[in-house]
DNA sequence: TTGTGTTTTATTGCCTCC
DNA sequence: GGAGGCAATAAAACACAA
């Protein structure tokens, strides 16, 4: 590997010499792209000169930054050359050589491997080499950027999720109140007289319901029904009122059901009764979590029908 | 100087494509 | 089947704190 570079002993040592030059710093990058003067260099856009980039330097071609930190004379380059293949590292201008090609591009074509492998003096598999294990840095990279991007966007994410299940709860409890505040108000309309339910037309959704009870029950539904549809808009109106003495100390609704005296329904006849009554009036109890799941639509939720 | 962690160069084995 | 790419890994080189 190393006996690539080439040259006699004596002319390696001045290129070692020279070596000693650090490698400008401040150097434009453009000086890196003039492959067009490199003669022996046909290849594809991507390819240049070494050569060029040297120049640029102010100094002439070194290739092993082993010899930067010893005193070379020819023994040590005898030395250096006898002992058994040892890895050593590119110097900063070769890989700053490599680094602009690989930048144009990543993919090292066999004519470009070549070329780059003589203008840098190394062996083509060396050029091979160096450009996989470049695209493997870049592919970490890559990654690193890509978890990164999905992390803020996760972190946004949850924190519009969070925010949204605030809301649901704050809504949920308003929903509770309402449901309490209209129950209260539908037990203490079922107590009235029956000459006053009577004295009403029973609204439509008490009809249907009618239909499918018994006719002992009807004026129970009748009577409700009527009385609902008086309570429905005036607590409406009150929505929220939490100091009702009705209202779970907690917060928490304490009864989601309407419940009429059923004392002398049989249990088939509540039965009936609550499916052809309640459903309209009864708001489904919320359990932790019901609304938790971000994907559930609206449609899931029966409780969202209000029945006027 | 030495121990340790990181980076870079190189190898190996497997896979895909022509 | 050979060439080339990639992932995993080894090992040398390097950086740096103690």
């Amino acid at each position: 590997m190393a006996s690539s570079t080439g040259g006699s002993n004596s002319n390696l040592s001045v290129l070692l010499q020279s070596q000693r030059v650090p490698c400008a710093a401040s150097q434009s990058l453009e000086s890196f792209y003039l492959s067009g003067s490199s003669p022996s260099f046909l290849g594809s856009r991507s390819m240049m000169s070494f050569e060029d980039v040297h120049q640029a330097n102010g100094s002439t071609r070194s290739f092993f930054r082993a010899f930067d930190h010893e005193d070379n004379g020819d023994d040590d380059v005898d030395e250096y050359f006898h002992q058994p293949e040892k890895k050593r590292r590119l110097t900063v201008d070769q890989v700053q050589f490599l680094e602009k090609s690989f930048e144009l591009e990543n993919k090292l074509e066999p004519e470009r491997k070549t070329q780059l492998a003589k203008d840098l003096g190394l062996q083509p598999r060396q050029i091979a080499i160096w450009f996989q294990n470049r695209r493997a840095r870049w592919k970490t990279k890559q990654l690193e950027k890509d978890y990164d991007v999905l992390q803020s966007s996760y972190n946004s994410l949850k924190v519009d999720y969070d925010n949204l299940l605030k809301e649901n709860e704050k809504l949920k409890a308003e929903v509770n109140l309402i449901t309490d505040k209209l129950l209260l108000r539908e037990k203490g309309g079922s107590e009235l007289s029956d000459k006053d339910a009577l004295s009403q037309e029973p609204p439509k959704k008490a009809i249907l319901a009618a239909d499918s009870a018994s006719e002992g029950e009807v004026s129970k539904i009748s009577t409700v029904a009527c009385c609902k549809q008086d309570e429905i808009s005036s607590a409406k109106s009150d929505i929220v009122d939490s100091d009702s003495p009705h209202y779970a100390a907690d917060g928490v609704h304490s009864s989601c059901v309407f419940e009429p005296d059923q004392s002398d329904l049989s249990q088939d006849e509540e039965d009936n009764f609550s499916k052809s009554l309640l459903p309209p009036y009864v708001f489904p109890k919320l359990e932790d979590g019901d609304y938790s799941d971000p994907h559930a639509s609206f449609e899931d939720h029966a409780f969202w029908s209000w029945p006027y």
